[in-house]
DNA sequence: AATCTCTGTGTACACTGTACACAACGATTA
DNA sequence: TAATCGTTGTGTACAGTGTACACAGAGATT
């Protein structure tokens, strides 16, 4: 990778630009040479399907090539470099749950709730999204158009524009953590081939003897009541959590408002 | 990379039990042969400075071993591999704040909240630890010492051991959920030499049709209110609304109980 | 028909993780 | 003391990466 990282501040955010007009459109198509063969989006499908397939490690500008059946810098004809076709990736999946309609019945919670089970949906169908360093938030129509509804949940209920913000910042910063942890193990169980309990097994053997040795107390505790081979759901346990939380915020502003 | 990754699945998890090997200790040292140069200890060291000053792509095992002036290959004789490395310096980061008094006054909130305060701390020492796969979670004897910390905080208040280990679960979703956008973001900024001022003055010049147009409404209020560019904490406000859905999740249980 | 622009691609370079072979070292053994 | 043998450190090599650059060919415009 001889990519220069002081090249970026040099151009003043040309880069930017370029992915941005990528993804809103706006570039002007030429009317000289011969007609594309490929386009932008064919590229950004294939490459989601590759790292949908094979994860973020599998995914480059060779191998999205080869899928494509032309050589590697083909490619460069469409897209000024990886990270701004990472980008496009990126869009493009917030895009999937857009065609649905969006007006969910009942109030803000049953509203951001669903909003919190579709980001969650959408990660575990595209699990490379938790890996990539998104630079910057929002840049894409799509993503935005997503966090359009999802501040609509939290509209007109006696919050601050900045608490909405907040609330969506929230609800959504624990979707990634969470679904980032849980995925990760996932793939590792996948991975390497070794269930849960083969996992502990292997775990304890050295553990134990700061377990016996009365460290990890709670561990311990918290070990031998099963909680952590259970079926337990921690996704809904802590979307019900934050819910209640932004529920304290809401009925005390109204409480306020009356 | 020609790592073969069906080779993980092949040696049965030995590749795990020289990782757990590694951070629990119990290598039987060896008598014979020259006495070693470096130590485990040493080159974990050196890879989570290069890590902290320069980020997760620059750490290589060439630029470890440089900075420690031997041979790339010497490290294999250390460490497996890099992954195993990686393995190391996130138990080794965990144990930073294990040396204080864990002990803080008050209630569980107070508890869980510095819980939550030191690995938001933990995560603006080192951003690298947003971008690694945690392959398992709770690796070593570290991470371990601090989960059980975090758990002291929620126990006898009226919990199960699967709410307990809920209510660490979400806590800790969020703070690493809001510290890898929040983080990503000002290594963004800090890159491409692009305030934030900046970015959405580019950003509005493309976004700017689709708000015209009457889309994105919701973006619109809210960021006509300032509230993207104002001084809004999001991870105080997040942290606030968590602990006050587990509030309400503890006085329903407390009010079983009587 | 000539020109000019755009598409597609092969080659090359500076990187990466790490398998493998081998020299030098030093404690144990004969 | 001399031979043995496991250990450390290292150079080389290989398969892979992103992408700069030069160039062949196509096709619309002049």
């Amino acid at each position: 990778m001889p990519r220069d990282e002081t090249a970026d501040r040099a151009d003043g955010g040309a880069a930017v630009r370029r992915s941005l007009q990528l993804m809103w459109g706006g570039a002007p198509e030429p009317t000289r040479g011969p007609k594309p063969g490929l386009s932008v989006a064919t590229i950004v499908r294939a490459a989601i399907d590759l790292a949908d397939a094979e994860g973020l490690v599998a995914l480059s500008m060779r191998r999205i090539a080869a899928a494509l059946g032309v050589g590697a810098m083909s490619l460069y004809r469409y897209v000024p470099g990886k990270s701004e076709l990472v980008d496009l990736m990126v869009d493009e999946v917030y895009s999937e749950d857009l065609g649905s309609d969006d007006t969910v019945a009942g109030g803000w919670r049953e509203r951001l709730e669903a909003c919190g089970r579709q980001e969650w949906a959408l990660y575990l169908r595209h699990p490379w999204m938790l890996q990539i360093a998104q630079g910057r938030p929002m840049l894409g129509p799509n993503s935005m158009r997503s966090t359009d509804i999802a501040l609509r949940a939290v509209d007109e209920i006696g919050l601050t524009e900045e608490e909405m913000l907040g609330a969506v910042v929230v609800l959504s910063s624990f979707v990634a953590g969470l679904a980032k942890t849980t995925i990760e193990a996932m793939q590792a169980a996948d991975r390497t081939g070794i269930s849960d309990e083969e996992w502990w097994e292997i775990q304890s053997e050295y553990v134990g003897p700061a377990v016996v040795a009365g460290e990890l107390p709670m561990l311990t505790k918290v070990g031998e009541a099963g909680a952590f081979n259970s079926m337990f759901d921690h996704f809904e346990f802590g979307l019900q959590r934050v819910l209640d939380g932004l529920g304290v915020l809401i009925e005390r502003r109204q409480g306020d408002a009356e």
